[in-house]
DNA sequence: ACCCGATAGCCTCACTCCGACGAGAAGCGG
DNA sequence: CCGCTTCTCGTCGGAGTGAGGCTATCGGGT
């Protein structure tokens, strides 16, 4: 067989949405190369491991098994990485995974949730892999439903509405927001019960429904057409 | 560095509309395993290579280097694949590339362009790789302006509609269709000829426009909401 | 020469969806 | 009780789309 031997690794784009931000999840390196950089959280493919293996393994290392056992959260293949000269080490290929997860406790030892923007300078190319995982997040928002993995089991529209504004930096009517994702079949499944203790009025609960697209999308701002 | 070392190859699924049929680049496999099975085209990364060197390579090879250097057809990552027991020889991670090329003349040697409805028992996992080449090209077309990739530099309305309504398997209407993509603007750009010959009005030659996304995006069937 | 079928291209109409916005509902704090 | 905030529902106009009518312009048959 020809052709050279490559290390294969996956590296994790955990996303999250902490106070209205969109952060990431990173880990401080404790060894060279890069040792006291920050980097995505990653390991290498053991043995018996398909990819997918590999990356729920790390994310429920890293995050707490607890919550890679709920059903909530999602996880999909991103891109490949394998630039001849992107680790000093050798060859490694990397498989980039992004991970949508509810907002979670502060985790331990060297690892932190950053907020996306203030994020420069990671190891490796971390630094493209994660505009990449960003990128296709956004994307995803607009014709899916996957903005309900960045929420707790229970959620109000507000809730589901601040996810988006975070993830694109934008900011929605609300009014329009309610009636978009409460007619789209589906999308939310209204529970009996309600928020008190707030200000305003009490919102409603919704649990995520089976929709997984959205037709017709959601759209941001028509992009400009280069001339 | 922990962890087993792969072989790293990348596979192509090279689509392209032939007689109004969506069609797929395969080779017959000369060697074992799945000796005179058919299979994507594809190769091992070399030492100094990207992935996408790789992939440019192996397209340049198999469908001659003429098509590459041109501007037309697109060529994109598309997903990973490595499980365990995909090839026998060995651990074997296998990066998918999907290209959209316009309609070429027959290969020579092994090679054949077939179409994907009577594509089955591929070697290795290469009837997953191809489904999953196809879903993206199918998608794609509903939010980027990629369908003029499978056109010659100069095609009209109805050469265009044929390509969505091959990839789609659906019928569209002309008229609508002609009025969607000729006020979506920097898709496509009129040329001052015309075409004489055929049946019918001639119709206008146009070329592709700088716009990649389509906003809106062209529709296909809303997908059934699963209850 | 003439008609006919086929394709290209333009137009209308009704409907849906969306952005902008008004207004009522229902909580909290002073 | 009064303002303030947030939730929720309605209204209105514009954009986009599916359905379909109509004309323009070719090749081919009679």
């Amino acid at each position: 067989m020809r052709g050279n031997l490559f290390a294969v690794a996956v590296d994790l784009v955990v996303l999250t949405v902490r106070r209205d931000q969109l952060c990431v999840l990173l880990v401080r390196r404790g060894e060279r190369p890069y040792e006291s950089h920050w980097s995505l959280p990653g390991g290498f493919v053991q043995a018996d491991e398909d990819l997918g293996d590999t990356a729920a393994r790390e994310l429920a290392t890293q995050t707490g098994a607890a919550t890679q056992d709920a059903v909530q959260g999602h996880l999909e293949q991103l891109a490949g990485y394998a630039a001849p000269d992107r680790d000093p080490r050798g060859r490694v290929l990397s498989m980039g995974y992004l991970a949508l997860l509810p907002d979670l406790p502060d985790p331990q030892g060297a690892a932190a949730f950053l907020p996306v923007e203030d994020v420069y300078g990671l190891a490796f190319d971390h630094d493209r892999i994660l505009a990449d995982g960003v990128e296709r997040a956004r994307a995803k928002l607009e014709y899916t439903t996957l903005a309900a993995a960045f929420c707790p089991a229970e959620f109000t529209v507000s809730d589901l509405r601040r996810v988006y504004e975070a993830v694109w930096r934008t900011e929605i009517d609300p009014r329009n927001f309610q009636r978009k994702v409460t007619s789209t079949p589906g999308f939310l499944i209204p529970t009996a019960t309600r928020v008190t203790g707030g200000r305003g009025r009490p919102p409603q609960l919704f649990r995520r429904g089976p929709a997984t697209a959205l037709h017709p999308p959601m759209l941001r701002e028509p992009l400009p057409v280069p001339v």
